[in-house]
DNA sequence: AATACGGGGCA
DNA sequence: TGCCCAGTATT
């Protein structure tokens, strides 16, 4: 059974470039990439990333901001804090040498138990098992589980068989594993999975009771939420140039370290005049606003998002030429690359930049 | 045990 | 629109 899924890893493997020189350093960034995000999806990050920071030396000395620039549009941010404070950890803990005990892996924040097993199997050929949406839903299959994988008692489960279907000897787990998931993600789909191909059929419970659709069971449906979401366009000329009044998102909160426009965070801002008032609060100065520009809409986790973009202005013409209040800046519209940014904070400085004549004078 | 995380792809 | 994606941390 392992030969013959080995073999068919060893045909039709992807190419990633984490798989042709797996380092730790290189196998953990790749798999926190990874992390809930698609490999197509990750590629371009993945190499942007290492050359910008080929070690874990010089992920510890960067700066904050230059990750996140180099995350922009993965989502999840907080995966690349921890991410930096990991590497910091590294350089404190085990001399900026990757650990390559399962403990001390665990120990690294953003790194649960898939992510140790999958770097230590891998870059280490250490014989931990992983478990995630792919192997999840293979394992299920091969051993015809009725329970939705959710279950906690599946879980557990689930990670047993993870392990006991490791190799003894040979082959590396880290391979083993891999071809799991890449089985898991070619072959053995959610939808559809194609049991003629398979390289394991004969071994597989669900294809022999014919069940392999209906397992994994459903994971309880989630309710989506429309929500109507506001963002403030203000600026000034300043030197022939337009800078924009932005803020850094603070700790703690969603999308930390990240820049934004003007744009109330707190649920519950149902019109413009809502968001212009707690802008007016922030600023200390009466705020109104432009009819609206667009409204870009997307979807995130649960979430469906109206966001409406407005022009609004500083009522008192002093307050325009004062630095405004901690942590507000006015930013120069040249400056705008270099600034971490949500999706949606980029799709608006996309717009600046297409509209930047115009951004007619308010009402 | 449930939820937040705030991006993207695909049928 | 709904679901999934090489999950983790927090409450």
């Amino acid at each position: 059974m392992r030969r013959k899924l080995l073999a068919w890893f060893d045909q039709n493997a992807r190419e990633m470039p984490w798989r042709s020189d797996p380092q730790p350093y290189h196998v953990w960034v790749s798999e926190i990439m990874l992390q809930q995000t698609q490999v197509a999806t990750v590629l371009p990050y993945y190499r942007r990333w290492m050359k910008s920071f080929p070690t874990v030396a010089d992920l510890a000395a960067a700066d904050e901001a230059e990750l996140l620039r180099h995350w922009e549009g993965l989502g999840y941010y907080r995966r690349v804090r921890s991410l930096h404070a990991a590497a910091k950890q590294i350089m404190e803990r085990h001399g900026g040498e990757f650990p390559l005990d399962f403990e001390s892996v665990l120990a690294l924040p953003g790194v649960g138990r898939y992510t140790a097993g999958a770097v230590l199997s891998i870059s280490a050929g250490a014989k931990l098992p992983v478990l995630e949406g792919n192997t999840q839903r293979v394992y299920s299959r091969w051993i015809a589980l009725r329970r939705p994988p959710s279950d906690p008692s599946a879980t557990r489960l689930l990670w047993d068989v993870a392990q006991a279907m490791l190799p003894h000897r040979g082959a590396s787990s880290g391979t083993f594993n891999q071809a799991a998931m890449e089985l898991g993600a070619l072959v053995c789909t959610p939808t559809g999975p194609d049991c003629d191909s398979c390289p394991v059929r004969a071994h597989c419970q669900a294809a022999k009771q014919e069940l392999q659709t209906e397992i994994p069971g459903k994971i309880k449906r989630l309710r989506y939420e429309d929500r109507t979401e506001f963002a403030l366009i203000v600026d000034r000329k300043r030197r022939r140039e337009t800078e924009y009044l932005m803020r850094p998102l603070p700790e703690g909160g969603r999308w930390a370290g990240l820049w934004d426009f003007p744009r109330p965070t707190e649920v519950g801002t149902e019109t413009v005049d809502q968001a212009a008032s707690w802008l007016a609060e922030q600023l200390g100065v009466p705020v109104d606003h432009g009819p609206r520009l667009r409204t870009l809409r997307h979807a995130v986790t649960r979430y469906r998002i109206s966001l409406h973009i407005h022009r609004a202005r500083l009522s008192e013409a002093t307050s325009m030429a004062d630095p405004p209040p901690t942590p507000w800046q006015w930013v120069r519209l040249s400056h705008l690359d270099q600034l971490p940014m949500s999706t949606t904070g980029r799709q608006i400085h996309a717009y600046l930049q297409d509209n930047r004549q115009p951004l007619l004078p308010l009402g």
